[in-house]
DNA sequence: CACAAATCTAACCCTAGCGTGAGAATACAC
DNA sequence: GTGTATTCTCACGCTAGGGTTAGATTTGTG
């Protein structure tokens, strides 16, 4: 924890495999405080957080936005709080897991709807028919008697 | 097509299921454009323009962004072009398709990580060894000797 | 001391799809 | 003409994660 043991931001950023911009917002956020500041206003960092960054990298690839990270990491643990922190993680960790299965939920059903879409245009395209003037909706359809899915009404 | 046919924004939008700053940004995406400008700048929308309204709002829910369904129906199109206007809208769900299926993958990719994650906390939850002064990764772990899945690095 | 390289703050830009005003002007009924 | 409802054009705000300037300092070396 000596005095070399500082780096200046640039440095620092690529030991991090980052850059300036990124760990100036992390500041901003409150994720990662430099820990030192010149009189003129330079940031120094231990060379070993860059671990830090790498743990909210490794978060962040889960998918956790920045703001729940900070919620998780914000403050730096000490040593005896490793029982808490890894609370914290799995906590939010697995309330992301519900978000997720949601949002997965939702994409297989545009998928579905997709390929709904998908096949009836298929049909469509075969078709000779124009709508009549007072149906635009071609629905139901004039070949086959079929109603449109929901996502294609007016398409015609 | 007569003046008659002509309302105003609201009335439009209320006729549309939708609201004036939607309308307005529609217009400003060039996806619909009123029918009339008044000399004193009012918007006036035909009826049938409704239609156009729940195609763009079908293309949506399919997952199409604005812009894309610009692309497609940016053009009003003509009786004839029905053909040439089925080709654009399945060329363009086919496309969205890809998308669609990439932007899956990684969500199922990130809740395995997510999973692996959370396994792997289990685990340490129950574990009492700090990690020595020399390997704060707990890579390889004291206890089972497994090392750590990428995402959780950081955490020790 | 002088100079170059690094860093500082502040600010605006981007994607998407509007929400939400402010303040001015228009349209229409009476 | 007058009142009131409607609409007009800005223009900023939101989420996330920075990119990319500009102009001013600071640091460190010769």
């Amino acid at each position: 924890m000596s005095k070399q043991d500082l780096i200046k931001i640039g440095e620092f950023a690529t030991l991090a495999g980052t850059n300036l911009r990124t760990l100036r917002y992390y500041e901003e956020l409150g994720l990662l405080k430099p820990t030192l500041r010149s009189d003129g206003g330079f940031r120094y960092y231990r060379r070993a957080s860059a671990q830090r960054v790498a743990m909210i990298r490794d978060l962040q690839e889960l998918g956790l936005p920045l703001e729940r990270i900070r919620e998780i990491v914000g403050i730096q643990p000490k040593d005896g709080d490793r029982t808490a922190l890894l609370q914290r993680v799995r906590r939010a960790l697995e309330e992301h897991q519900l978000l997720l299965a949601a949002h997965l939920d939702a994409l297989k059903a545009q998928q579905g709807r997709l390929e709904t879409a998908l096949a009836k245009l298929k049909d469509c395209s075969c078709c000779d028919e124009l709508p009549a003037a007072d149906n635009n909706f071609c629905d139901p359809c004039g070949s086959t008697g079929e109603c449109l899915p929901e996502g294609l009404r007016a398409l015609f």
